[in-house]
DNA sequence: TGTACATCAGTGAACGCGCGTTCACTGATGTAC
DNA sequence: TGTACATCAGTGAACGCGCGTTCACTGATGTAC
């Protein structure tokens, strides 16, 4: 496709093109599967016109590691924004970071290779962003200001507040990676979604009362 | 110097020279290092001489993963064995959890390479070992067993008790895995002491309250 | 509007890499008689 | 105790693979005059 808008010689967007290629290759196989040789191809183009546009491979993939962080947070926004919200503050506040934790496991497994892409090393410097990093425009600003409103709205008393973050982030990730491909994989749908549900109802109880 | 230890051209115990080897590679860089020809080369044998006692790479891979799950299983369990008991059975339970959530993230954070060749792929048939597997002998076992204590003691209402390892043991792989290679990493010793006890609180509450 | 020329964005052949794996082989070991 | 022979456990050369990357190049584009 990105074939058919080529015009003549030059691609006219081939930084573009690549990465679309590269993702698409990231969304089906994982980081593993960006090689830059295949996206090129796929790109109509020859290997070495990538270098045109990118260092390296590793440079391409960032770009596409970037892109599914990105997608990660949009997903997450959307589904928080389409839900109904509820009129006490406090529930309120739990409900949403609920149905965070739920969209952030439902990406993950609805969506694999870019969820383990979105976390992939790249080996690049400054690869492994910082907390600091992400706390712009990111997955992690969401779910601070869920936190805050909570702590606003009287659900979590200030002094437990520092780091609720982490610990939130780690119990879905951690429910999201042991399914993806860990012991947890072999488990049927239904299994699955007891098992989430159990683990997103414990990790809210921990938030409030932890 | 398994190279010392052979006596001409036969080596005597070559397959397990090839697991320590390949151990040793995966300690210091992840399933990734596990090389045949470099295991191989470090045993002081040819490559080839590795297809007598493994059919593949993967084969010798899986070898060092069980392996791997196995000192993760040990270390835990002798963790919770050194430290002292609480005369309240309730509370001696909630210690062990977090004893046994404590142990796994030390073991993730400070063997890592072990730590994520425990949990690869080996693309063998029956990885992603399913959860019936590891009910014997695993850390899944040790943590049902605490939890079911905890129920005898009256600590969890038996309707609460379902699914609790799963919930459990995502907070904790969490944690180890965003510090390990994720948004986490780069903290500092202190910030990273402080999260993950953070964790670990919020983990036991939820599984306390939720 | 036309031309000269720098620059940009591609090409395609080639390399080196290190791996996993196969092949035909040979030296060592153990067992039957 | 000695010998024949099957079997076991190694050897070393070679292959194919597909990758990332470099190289010298050429076609297309845009700008100055």
């Amino acid at each position: 496709m990105s074939q058919t808008t080529r015009r003549g010689y030059h691609h006219g967007d081939l930084a573009n093109a690549l990465v679309d290629e590269a993702w698409a290759l990231a969304r089906q196989g994982g980081p593993e599967a960006v090689v830059l040789r295949e996206a090129a191809r796929r790109a109509g183009v020859s290997a070495t016109a990538a270098y045109r546009h990118f260092t390296d491979q590793r440079d391409l993939l960032h770009a596409v590691k970037d892109r599914a962080q990105e997608k990660l947070v949009a997903t997450m926004s959307s589904e928080l924004a389409a839900s109904a919200p509820l009129p006490d503050p406090v529930a309120e506040g739990y409900r949403q970071l609920r149905a965070l934790g739920a969209a952030y496991i439902d990406f993950a497994l609805t969506e694999t290779g870019l969820f383990r892409t979105a976390f992939c090393h790249t080996g690049r410097d400054g690869d492994d962003a910082p907390v600091a990093d992400l706390v712009e425009a990111s997955a992690y600003a969401t779910l601070s200001a869920t936190l805050d409103r909570l702590v606003e709205a009287g659900g979590i008393p200030p002094e437990r507040r520092p780091n609720l973050e982490a610990a939130a982030w780690a119990a879905v990730h951690g429910i999201a990676v042991l399914i993806i491909d860990g012991p947890l994989a072999r488990l049927t749908d239904e299994e699955r979604r007891v098992v989430i549900d159990r683990a997103l109802d414990v990790a809210v109880a921990g938030i409030a009362h932890g």
